[in-house]
DNA sequence: TTCCCGATAGTCGTATGATGACTTGATGAG
DNA sequence: CTCATCAAGTCATCATACGACTATCGGGAA
Protein backbone atom coordinates (compact mmCIF):
# COMPACT_ATOMS: atom_id res chain seq x y z
CA UNK A 1 0.00 0.00 0.00
CA UNK A 2 1.12 3.56 -0.29
CA UNK A 3 2.86 5.00 2.39
CA UNK A 4 0.85 7.46 2.22
CA UNK A 5 1.33 10.23 5.52
CA UNK A 6 -2.49 9.94 6.89
CA UNK A 7 -2.84 11.85 9.36
CA UNK A 8 -2.68 14.60 12.12
CA UNK A 9 -5.14 16.82 9.90
CA UNK A 10 -8.07 14.56 9.45
CA UNK A 11 -9.54 13.97 6.08
CA UNK A 12 -12.86 16.52 5.78
CA UNK A 13 -9.68 19.21 6.65
CA UNK A 14 -7.50 18.32 3.39
CA UNK A 15 -10.34 18.23 1.64
CA UNK A 16 -11.75 21.22 2.48
CA UNK A 17 -8.40 22.92 2.22
CA UNK A 18 -8.11 21.96 -1.53
CA UNK A 19 -11.79 23.10 -2.67
CA UNK A 20 -11.23 26.24 -0.46
CA UNK A 21 -8.42 26.60 -2.67
CA UNK A 22 -9.78 26.49 -5.26
CA UNK A 23 -12.65 28.63 -5.26
CA UNK A 24 -10.46 31.58 -3.44
CA UNK A 25 -8.17 30.93 -6.10
CA UNK A 26 -10.70 31.49 -8.89
CA UNK A 27 -10.54 28.06 -10.01
CA UNK A 28 -13.86 27.33 -8.93
CA UNK A 29 -15.53 30.91 -9.81
CA UNK A 30 -18.34 32.12 -8.11
CA UNK A 31 -21.94 30.99 -9.04
CA UNK A 32 -20.42 27.90 -10.15
CA UNK A 33 -22.51 24.30 -9.25
CA UNK A 34 -19.55 22.10 -7.63
CA UNK A 35 -19.72 18.76 -8.69
CA UNK A 36 -22.48 16.63 -6.45
CA UNK A 37 -21.43 14.72 -3.28
CA UNK A 38 -21.18 11.46 -4.59
CA UNK A 39 -18.56 12.70 -7.61
CA UNK A 40 -16.89 14.70 -5.16
CA UNK A 41 -16.28 11.39 -3.11
CA UNK A 42 -14.81 9.43 -6.16
CA UNK A 43 -12.44 12.41 -7.21
CA UNK A 44 -11.04 12.72 -3.44
CA UNK A 45 -11.40 8.86 -3.15
CA UNK A 46 -13.53 9.34 0.13
CA UNK A 47 -16.80 8.57 1.68
CA UNK A 48 -19.36 11.18 1.59
CA UNK A 49 -19.14 11.26 5.07
CA UNK A 50 -16.23 12.96 4.59
CA UNK A 51 -17.23 14.89 2.02
CA UNK A 52 -20.52 15.93 3.60
CA UNK A 53 -18.22 17.25 6.52
CA UNK A 54 -15.30 19.04 4.35
CA UNK A 55 -18.40 20.93 2.63
CA UNK A 56 -19.95 22.08 5.86
CA UNK A 57 -16.59 24.17 6.78
CA UNK A 58 -16.87 25.60 3.81
CA UNK A 59 -20.30 26.58 4.48
CA UNK A 60 -18.76 27.69 7.18
CA UNK A 61 -16.52 30.03 5.51
CA UNK A 62 -19.46 31.24 3.66
CA UNK A 63 -17.47 30.10 0.22
CA UNK A 64 -20.26 27.80 -0.09
CA UNK A 65 -24.46 27.73 -0.49
CA UNK A 66 -26.01 24.43 -0.33
CA UNK A 67 -29.33 23.72 -0.84
CA UNK A 68 -31.46 20.62 -0.19
CA UNK A 69 -33.08 18.89 -3.27
CA UNK A 70 -30.57 21.44 -5.37
CA UNK A 71 -27.16 21.66 -5.08
CA UNK A 72 -24.08 22.87 -3.99
CA UNK A 73 -22.86 26.39 -5.35
CA UNK A 74 -20.10 29.30 -5.16
CA UNK A 75 -21.22 31.98 -3.43
CA UNK A 76 -20.56 35.48 -4.10
CA UNK A 77 -17.12 36.70 -2.63
CA UNK A 78 -19.13 39.50 -0.46
CA UNK A 79 -19.95 36.60 1.02
CA UNK A 80 -16.97 35.34 2.22
CA UNK A 81 -15.93 35.41 5.48
CA UNK A 82 -12.43 37.30 5.50
CA UNK A 83 -11.87 37.00 9.35
CA UNK A 84 -11.25 33.10 8.26
CA UNK A 85 -6.94 32.94 8.09
CA UNK A 86 -7.41 30.91 5.28
CA UNK A 87 -9.80 32.81 3.07
CA UNK A 88 -7.90 36.38 4.16
CA UNK A 89 -4.44 35.16 3.27
CA UNK A 90 -5.85 33.20 0.01
CA UNK A 91 -7.70 36.53 -1.51
CA UNK A 92 -4.66 38.50 -0.65
CA UNK A 93 -2.33 35.84 -2.83
CA UNK A 94 -4.14 34.85 -5.72
CA UNK A 95 -6.15 38.15 -6.60
CA UNK A 96 -3.99 41.22 -7.10
CA UNK A 97 -6.06 43.13 -4.42
CA UNK A 98 -4.17 45.82 -3.18
CA UNK A 99 -7.72 47.05 -1.97
CA UNK A 100 -7.41 44.22 0.88
CA UNK A 101 -4.26 45.00 1.91
CA UNK A 102 -5.25 48.69 2.12
CA UNK A 103 -8.05 47.70 4.66
CA UNK A 104 -6.12 44.91 6.30
CA UNK A 105 -4.10 47.86 7.13
CA UNK A 106 -6.71 50.27 8.03
CA UNK A 107 -7.79 47.69 10.57
CA UNK A 108 -5.06 47.30 11.81
CA UNK A 109 -4.03 50.90 12.40
CA UNK A 110 -7.63 51.67 13.89
CA UNK A 111 -7.52 48.94 16.26
CA UNK A 112 -4.09 48.74 17.55
CA UNK A 113 -3.80 52.00 18.45
CA UNK A 114 -6.61 52.12 20.34
CA UNK A 115 -5.04 48.76 21.98
CA UNK A 116 -2.23 50.73 22.52
CA UNK A 117 -4.31 53.59 24.91
CA UNK A 118 -5.61 50.92 26.34
CA UNK A 119 -3.12 48.59 27.56
CA UNK A 120 -1.22 52.40 28.83
CA UNK A 121 -4.47 52.73 31.08
CA UNK A 122 -4.76 48.87 32.38
CA UNK A 123 -1.42 47.42 31.93
CA UNK A 124 -0.08 45.25 35.59
CA UNK A 125 3.43 45.13 36.39
CA UNK A 126 3.40 41.93 34.89
CA UNK A 127 2.91 43.00 31.66
CA UNK A 128 5.08 45.20 31.79
CA UNK A 129 7.97 42.91 32.49
CA UNK A 130 6.89 40.61 29.75
CA UNK A 131 7.01 43.81 27.75
CA UNK A 132 10.45 44.89 29.12
CA UNK A 133 11.96 41.32 28.33
CA UNK A 134 10.84 41.28 24.98
CA UNK A 135 12.72 44.71 24.55
CA UNK A 136 16.10 43.36 25.59
CA UNK A 137 15.62 39.88 23.26
CA UNK A 138 14.38 42.43 20.54
CA UNK A 139 17.95 44.65 21.18
CA UNK A 140 20.41 41.14 21.33
CA UNK A 141 17.79 39.87 18.11
CA UNK A 142 19.09 42.60 15.97
CA UNK A 143 21.32 41.24 13.84
CA UNK A 144 18.63 38.18 13.36
CA UNK A 145 16.02 39.25 11.34
CA UNK A 146 13.62 36.08 11.70
CA UNK A 147 14.11 35.86 15.71
CA UNK A 148 13.49 39.39 16.01
CA UNK A 149 10.27 39.27 14.28
CA UNK A 150 8.75 36.38 16.26
CA UNK A 151 9.51 38.36 19.18
CA UNK A 152 8.32 41.64 17.53
CA UNK A 153 4.80 39.69 17.18
CA UNK A 154 4.72 38.54 20.25
CA UNK A 155 5.23 42.30 21.74
CA UNK A 156 2.45 42.86 20.07
CA UNK A 157 0.24 39.96 21.68
CA UNK A 158 1.46 40.77 24.78
CA UNK A 159 -0.15 44.54 24.28
CA UNK A 160 -3.03 42.96 23.23
CA UNK A 161 -3.61 41.17 26.32
CA UNK A 162 -2.65 44.08 28.37
CA UNK A 163 -5.93 46.19 26.98
CA UNK A 164 -7.91 43.31 28.79
CA UNK A 165 -10.67 42.78 25.80
CA UNK A 166 -10.90 39.45 24.76
CA UNK A 167 -13.01 40.24 22.12
CA UNK A 168 -10.41 43.10 20.49
CA UNK A 169 -8.17 39.92 20.53
CA UNK A 170 -10.36 37.86 18.48
CA UNK A 171 -10.95 40.43 16.31
CA UNK A 172 -7.52 40.99 15.40
CA UNK A 173 -6.21 37.91 15.25
CA UNK A 174 -6.62 36.73 11.95
CA UNK A 175 -5.37 40.44 10.40
CA UNK A 176 -1.92 39.67 12.78
CA UNK A 177 -1.53 36.41 11.14
CA UNK A 178 -1.66 37.92 8.17
CA UNK A 179 0.63 40.61 8.94
CA UNK A 180 3.32 38.90 10.66
CA UNK A 181 3.99 37.39 6.96
CA UNK A 182 4.07 41.11 6.54
CA UNK A 183 6.52 41.67 9.12
CA UNK A 184 9.06 38.90 8.01
CA UNK A 185 9.42 40.80 4.62
CA UNK A 186 10.06 44.07 5.87
CA UNK A 187 12.06 43.22 9.04
CA UNK A 188 13.96 41.33 6.48
CA UNK A 189 15.89 44.80 6.22
CA UNK A 190 18.54 45.97 9.06
CA UNK A 191 17.71 49.78 8.71
CA UNK A 192 14.14 49.49 9.54
CA UNK A 193 14.65 46.72 12.50
CA UNK A 194 16.38 49.33 14.50
CA UNK A 195 14.09 51.89 13.63
CA UNK A 196 11.22 49.51 14.37
CA UNK A 197 12.93 48.73 18.06
CA UNK A 198 13.29 52.52 19.04
CA UNK A 199 9.46 52.46 18.07
CA UNK A 200 8.64 49.49 20.61
CA UNK A 201 10.90 51.68 23.31
CA UNK A 202 8.83 55.02 22.71
CA UNK A 203 5.60 52.44 23.24
CA UNK A 204 6.79 50.80 25.83
CA UNK A 205 7.85 53.47 28.17
CA UNK A 206 4.22 55.40 27.36
CA UNK A 207 2.74 52.18 28.78
CA UNK A 208 4.78 51.99 31.78
CA UNK A 209 4.10 55.56 32.45
CA UNK A 210 0.50 54.80 31.53
CA UNK A 211 0.42 57.61 29.54
CA UNK A 212 -2.26 56.71 26.57
CA UNK A 213 -1.74 59.87 24.48
CA UNK A 214 1.95 59.24 23.88
CA UNK A 215 1.51 55.64 23.79
CA UNK A 216 -1.12 56.25 20.95
CA UNK A 217 0.87 58.37 19.17
CA UNK A 218 3.99 55.96 19.57
CA UNK A 219 1.49 53.28 18.57
CA UNK A 220 0.19 55.78 15.23
CA UNK A 221 4.10 56.29 14.45
CA UNK A 222 5.33 53.07 14.01
CA UNK A 223 2.14 51.37 12.55
CA UNK A 224 2.76 54.24 10.09
CA UNK A 225 6.39 53.18 9.55
CA UNK A 226 5.44 49.65 9.07
CA UNK A 227 2.94 50.28 6.88
CA UNK A 228 5.36 52.65 4.50
CA UNK A 229 7.87 49.78 4.84
CA UNK A 230 5.49 46.83 3.39
CA UNK A 231 4.23 49.49 0.31
CA UNK A 232 7.91 49.64 -0.39
CA UNK A 233 8.55 45.97 0.12
CA UNK A 234 5.74 45.08 -2.99
CA UNK A 235 6.17 47.43 -4.80
CA UNK A 236 10.08 47.63 -5.30
CA UNK B 1 -50.19 13.85 11.80
CA UNK B 2 -48.42 16.28 14.35
CA UNK B 3 -47.89 19.65 12.22
CA UNK B 4 -44.46 19.77 14.10
CA UNK B 5 -42.53 22.14 11.89
CA UNK B 6 -39.88 20.12 11.05
CA UNK B 7 -37.46 21.67 9.55
CA UNK B 8 -35.67 24.94 7.70
CA UNK B 9 -33.10 24.75 10.39
CA UNK B 10 -31.25 21.01 10.16
CA UNK B 11 -30.80 18.68 12.36
CA UNK B 12 -27.13 18.68 13.39
CA UNK B 13 -27.69 22.83 14.18
CA UNK B 14 -30.67 21.70 16.60
CA UNK B 15 -28.65 19.55 18.43
CA UNK B 16 -25.74 22.22 18.43
CA UNK B 17 -27.94 24.56 19.59
CA UNK B 18 -28.83 22.69 23.06
CA UNK B 19 -25.62 21.69 23.28
CA UNK B 20 -24.24 24.80 22.90
CA UNK B 21 -26.78 26.06 25.23
CA UNK B 22 -26.15 23.71 27.73
CA UNK B 23 -22.14 24.04 27.84
CA UNK B 24 -22.35 28.60 28.16
CA UNK B 25 -25.36 27.72 30.40
CA UNK B 26 -22.71 26.08 32.84
CA UNK B 27 -24.78 23.16 32.68
CA UNK B 28 -21.86 20.95 31.13
CA UNK B 29 -19.06 23.17 33.14
CA UNK B 30 -15.36 23.42 31.44
CA UNK B 31 -13.53 20.16 31.37
CA UNK B 32 -16.44 17.93 31.42
CA UNK B 33 -16.32 14.67 29.15
CA UNK B 34 -19.32 14.82 27.01
CA UNK B 35 -21.47 11.85 26.47
CA UNK B 36 -20.05 9.30 23.65
CA UNK B 37 -21.27 9.80 20.38
CA UNK B 38 -23.73 6.28 20.48
CA UNK B 39 -25.07 8.04 24.10
CA UNK B 40 -25.89 11.68 22.39
CA UNK B 41 -27.74 10.07 19.41
CA UNK B 42 -29.80 7.83 22.14
CA UNK B 43 -30.07 11.48 24.18
CA UNK B 44 -31.16 13.34 21.06
CA UNK B 45 -32.92 10.59 19.37
CA UNK B 46 -30.66 11.23 16.08
CA UNK B 47 -27.93 9.25 14.46
CA UNK B 48 -24.64 9.65 14.96
CA UNK B 49 -24.41 11.59 11.55
CA UNK B 50 -26.00 14.24 12.70
CA UNK B 51 -24.44 13.76 16.07
CA UNK B 52 -20.96 14.50 14.44
CA UNK B 53 -22.14 17.36 12.38
CA UNK B 54 -23.35 18.94 15.73
CA UNK B 55 -20.05 18.35 17.31
CA UNK B 56 -18.25 19.52 14.23
CA UNK B 57 -20.32 23.04 15.07
CA UNK B 58 -19.47 22.77 18.39
CA UNK B 59 -15.94 22.57 17.71
CA UNK B 60 -15.79 25.53 14.80
CA UNK B 61 -17.00 27.49 18.00
CA UNK B 62 -13.98 26.02 20.20
CA UNK B 63 -16.61 25.22 22.71
CA UNK B 64 -15.50 21.30 22.78
CA UNK B 65 -12.17 19.53 21.80
CA UNK B 66 -12.74 16.19 20.38
CA UNK B 67 -9.55 13.62 20.67
CA UNK B 68 -9.70 10.29 18.60
CA UNK B 69 -9.60 7.50 20.68
CA UNK B 70 -10.24 9.54 23.76
CA UNK B 71 -13.30 11.50 23.99
CA UNK B 72 -14.79 14.81 24.10
CA UNK B 73 -14.69 17.91 26.42
CA UNK B 74 -15.42 21.26 27.38
CA UNK B 75 -12.89 23.59 26.61
CA UNK B 76 -11.95 26.42 28.98
CA UNK B 77 -13.93 29.60 28.26
CA UNK B 78 -11.08 31.41 27.42
CA UNK B 79 -10.94 29.07 24.15
CA UNK B 80 -14.28 29.88 23.25
CA UNK B 81 -15.37 32.20 20.28
CA UNK B 82 -16.65 35.31 21.11
CA UNK B 83 -16.97 36.19 17.73
CA UNK B 84 -19.87 33.47 17.53
CA UNK B 85 -22.87 35.59 18.13
CA UNK B 86 -24.64 31.96 20.01
CA UNK B 87 -21.43 32.02 22.47
CA UNK B 88 -21.32 35.77 22.67
CA UNK B 89 -25.10 36.48 23.43
CA UNK B 90 -25.01 32.74 25.41
CA UNK B 91 -22.02 34.19 28.06
CA UNK B 92 -24.25 37.83 27.94
CA UNK B 93 -26.92 36.29 29.19
CA UNK B 94 -26.33 33.42 31.63
CA UNK B 95 -22.88 34.84 33.57
CA UNK B 96 -23.88 37.71 35.07
CA UNK B 97 -21.28 38.95 33.15
CA UNK B 98 -20.98 42.88 33.21
CA UNK B 99 -17.43 42.91 32.38
CA UNK B 100 -18.10 41.42 29.00
CA UNK B 101 -20.80 43.56 28.31
CA UNK B 102 -18.35 46.67 28.64
CA UNK B 103 -15.92 44.83 26.34
CA UNK B 104 -18.65 44.71 23.68
CA UNK B 105 -19.29 48.51 24.40
CA UNK B 106 -15.56 49.76 24.50
CA UNK B 107 -15.33 47.63 20.96
CA UNK B 108 -18.40 49.21 19.54
CA UNK B 109 -16.88 52.54 20.78
CA UNK B 110 -13.65 52.17 19.02
CA UNK B 111 -14.80 50.27 15.93
CA UNK B 112 -17.92 52.82 15.51
CA UNK B 113 -15.89 55.79 15.85
CA UNK B 114 -13.58 55.48 13.62
CA UNK B 115 -16.14 54.53 10.76
CA UNK B 116 -18.23 57.76 11.25
CA UNK B 117 -14.86 59.16 10.31
CA UNK B 118 -14.03 56.86 7.03
CA UNK B 119 -17.88 56.74 6.04
CA UNK B 120 -17.48 60.83 6.29
CA UNK B 121 -14.16 60.43 4.27
CA UNK B 122 -15.57 58.02 1.92
CA UNK B 123 -19.22 58.35 1.74
CA UNK B 124 -20.74 58.62 -1.99
CA UNK B 125 -23.96 60.31 -2.87
CA UNK B 126 -26.05 57.50 -2.77
CA UNK B 127 -24.78 56.61 0.63
CA UNK B 128 -26.29 60.27 1.51
CA UNK B 129 -29.36 59.49 0.07
CA UNK B 130 -29.66 55.96 1.64
CA UNK B 131 -28.63 57.78 5.35
CA UNK B 132 -31.29 60.55 4.52
CA UNK B 133 -34.16 58.56 3.90
CA UNK B 134 -33.88 56.56 6.52
CA UNK B 135 -33.48 59.66 8.56
CA UNK B 136 -37.20 60.55 7.30
CA UNK B 137 -38.20 57.07 7.88
CA UNK B 138 -37.12 57.26 11.85
CA UNK B 139 -38.65 60.79 11.75
CA UNK B 140 -41.77 59.46 11.21
CA UNK B 141 -41.37 56.47 13.65
CA UNK B 142 -40.74 58.08 16.44
CA UNK B 143 -44.07 56.68 17.95
CA UNK B 144 -42.89 53.22 17.39
CA UNK B 145 -40.32 51.56 19.34
CA UNK B 146 -39.61 48.83 17.12
CA UNK B 147 -39.94 50.20 13.57
CA UNK B 148 -37.37 52.86 14.52
CA UNK B 149 -35.17 50.30 16.23
CA UNK B 150 -35.15 48.90 12.83
CA UNK B 151 -34.31 51.84 11.11
CA UNK B 152 -31.78 52.82 13.11
CA UNK B 153 -30.03 49.54 12.79
CA UNK B 154 -29.98 49.78 9.34
CA UNK B 155 -28.87 53.80 9.48
CA UNK B 156 -25.54 52.37 10.79
CA UNK B 157 -25.33 49.37 8.54
CA UNK B 158 -25.49 51.78 5.76
CA UNK B 159 -23.02 54.19 7.99
CA UNK B 160 -20.54 50.81 8.05
CA UNK B 161 -20.79 50.19 4.75
CA UNK B 162 -20.28 53.98 3.41
CA UNK B 163 -16.70 53.50 5.62
CA UNK B 164 -15.53 50.85 2.57
CA UNK B 165 -13.89 48.06 4.47
CA UNK B 166 -15.29 44.78 4.07
CA UNK B 167 -12.88 44.00 7.30
CA UNK B 168 -15.11 45.95 10.06
CA UNK B 169 -18.19 45.16 8.72
CA UNK B 170 -17.44 41.27 9.45
CA UNK B 171 -15.46 42.48 12.71
CA UNK B 172 -18.25 44.48 14.15
CA UNK B 173 -21.58 42.06 13.04
CA UNK B 174 -21.52 39.97 15.95
CA UNK B 175 -21.38 42.80 18.48
CA UNK B 176 -23.90 44.83 16.38
CA UNK B 177 -26.17 41.63 16.53
CA UNK B 178 -26.17 42.04 20.32
CA UNK B 179 -25.76 45.48 20.48
CA UNK B 180 -29.21 45.33 18.23
CA UNK B 181 -30.56 43.69 21.56
CA UNK B 182 -29.80 46.37 23.65
CA UNK B 183 -30.97 48.83 21.31
CA UNK B 184 -34.00 47.21 21.74
CA UNK B 185 -34.56 48.09 25.23
CA UNK B 186 -33.25 51.37 25.47
CA UNK B 187 -35.68 52.58 22.11
CA UNK B 188 -38.28 52.01 23.88
CA UNK B 189 -38.53 55.15 26.20
CA UNK B 190 -39.59 57.60 24.43
CA UNK B 191 -37.39 60.09 25.41
CA UNK B 192 -34.16 58.77 24.34
CA UNK B 193 -35.61 58.35 20.94
CA UNK B 194 -35.81 61.82 20.29
CA UNK B 195 -32.59 62.19 21.51
CA UNK B 196 -31.17 59.43 19.46
CA UNK B 197 -32.99 61.00 16.17
CA UNK B 198 -30.84 64.36 17.41
CA UNK B 199 -27.93 62.57 17.16
CA UNK B 200 -28.07 60.69 14.00
CA UNK B 201 -29.11 64.18 12.41
CA UNK B 202 -25.82 65.42 13.64
CA UNK B 203 -24.13 63.00 12.58
CA UNK B 204 -25.92 62.27 8.89
CA UNK B 205 -24.65 66.01 8.88
CA UNK B 206 -21.02 65.86 9.52
CA UNK B 207 -20.63 63.04 6.71
CA UNK B 208 -22.46 65.24 4.46
CA UNK B 209 -20.19 67.72 4.76
CA UNK B 210 -17.54 65.27 4.85
CA UNK B 211 -16.21 66.78 8.20
CA UNK B 212 -14.39 63.34 9.05
CA UNK B 213 -13.69 64.99 13.10
CA UNK B 214 -17.27 66.14 13.75
CA UNK B 215 -18.41 62.66 12.43
CA UNK B 216 -16.58 61.25 15.08
CA UNK B 217 -17.21 63.53 17.73
CA UNK B 218 -21.24 63.00 16.68
CA UNK B 219 -20.58 59.53 16.50
CA UNK B 220 -18.84 59.49 19.83
CA UNK B 221 -21.65 61.51 21.84
CA UNK B 222 -24.30 59.43 20.00
CA UNK B 223 -22.47 56.18 21.32
CA UNK B 224 -22.02 57.34 24.80
CA UNK B 225 -25.59 58.53 25.53
CA UNK B 226 -26.54 54.90 24.22
CA UNK B 227 -24.10 53.27 26.84
CA UNK B 228 -25.69 55.30 29.58
CA UNK B 229 -28.91 54.42 28.67
CA UNK B 230 -28.72 50.71 28.32
CA UNK B 231 -26.91 50.75 31.50
CA UNK B 232 -29.37 52.39 33.13
CA UNK B 233 -32.08 49.80 31.69
CA UNK B 234 -29.81 46.89 33.25
CA UNK B 235 -29.07 48.17 36.32
CA UNK B 236 -32.82 50.09 36.86
C1' DT C 1 -50.39 30.32 -27.16
C1' DT C 2 -50.05 30.63 -22.25
C1' DC C 3 -50.52 29.07 -17.74
C1' DC C 4 -50.95 25.71 -14.23
C1' DC C 5 -50.08 21.33 -12.37
C1' DG C 6 -48.41 16.71 -11.73
C1' DA C 7 -44.76 13.36 -12.65
C1' DT C 8 -39.97 12.35 -12.47
C1' DA C 9 -35.19 12.41 -11.93
C1' DG C 10 -31.45 14.46 -9.45
C1' DT C 11 -29.49 15.96 -5.08
C1' DC C 12 -29.03 16.69 -0.28
C1' DG C 13 -30.50 15.03 4.65
C1' DT C 14 -30.55 11.31 7.75
C1' DA C 15 -30.19 6.48 9.40
C1' DT C 16 -27.60 2.31 10.14
C1' DG C 17 -23.98 -0.98 10.61
C1' DA C 18 -19.25 -2.21 10.02
C1' DT C 19 -14.28 -1.58 10.14
C1' DG C 20 -9.90 0.90 11.14
C1' DA C 21 -7.10 3.98 14.17
C1' DC C 22 -6.00 5.95 18.36
C1' DT C 23 -6.02 6.41 23.55
C1' DT C 24 -6.29 4.85 27.95
C1' DG C 25 -5.97 1.88 31.66
C1' DA C 26 -5.22 -2.75 33.29
C1' DT C 27 -2.45 -6.81 33.31
C1' DG C 28 1.54 -9.31 33.98
C1' DA C 29 6.56 -10.18 33.57
C1' DG C 30 11.00 -8.62 34.93
C1' DC D 1 8.40 -0.62 41.17
C1' DT D 2 9.00 -0.25 36.06
C1' DC D 3 7.87 -1.18 31.75
C1' DA D 4 6.04 -3.69 27.84
C1' DT D 5 1.89 -5.74 26.24
C1' DC D 6 -2.90 -6.30 25.81
C1' DA D 7 -7.80 -5.21 25.81
C1' DA D 8 -11.63 -2.18 25.94
C1' DG D 9 -13.53 2.19 24.79
C1' DT D 10 -13.99 5.92 21.54
C1' DC D 11 -13.60 8.57 17.48
C1' DA D 12 -12.65 8.39 12.11
C1' DT D 13 -14.01 6.69 8.00
C1' DC D 14 -16.52 3.81 4.85
C1' DA D 15 -20.53 1.84 2.45
C1' DT D 16 -25.34 1.53 1.65
C1' DA D 17 -30.07 2.69 1.92
C1' DC D 18 -34.04 5.52 2.18
C1' DG D 19 -36.57 9.92 2.91
C1' DA D 20 -37.19 14.90 1.69
C1' DC D 21 -36.77 18.59 -1.24
C1' DT D 22 -36.11 21.03 -5.89
C1' DA D 23 -36.10 21.81 -10.55
C1' DT D 24 -37.42 20.56 -14.89
C1' DC D 25 -40.26 18.82 -18.26
C1' DG D 26 -44.51 17.61 -20.45
C1' DG D 27 -49.47 17.54 -20.76
C1' DG D 28 -53.95 19.46 -20.11
C1' DA D 29 -57.03 23.48 -19.46
C1' DA D 30 -58.23 28.36 -20.22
Amino acid sequence: MSSERVAVRRLPEQVADQLCEQIVSGALPVDTVLPTESELCVRFGVSRTVVREAVRLLVSKGLVEVRHGSGMRVRPQAMWDLLDPQVLFGRLQHERNFDLLAEILEVRRIIEIEVAGLAARRRTDEDLVQLRALLVAMQAALHDADAYTALDYEFHAVLLCAARNRLLIDMLQPVAEVLRAGRHITNRRARSLSTSLRGHVELCDAVAAQDEATARDAMRRHIVQFEKDIRQSIVG
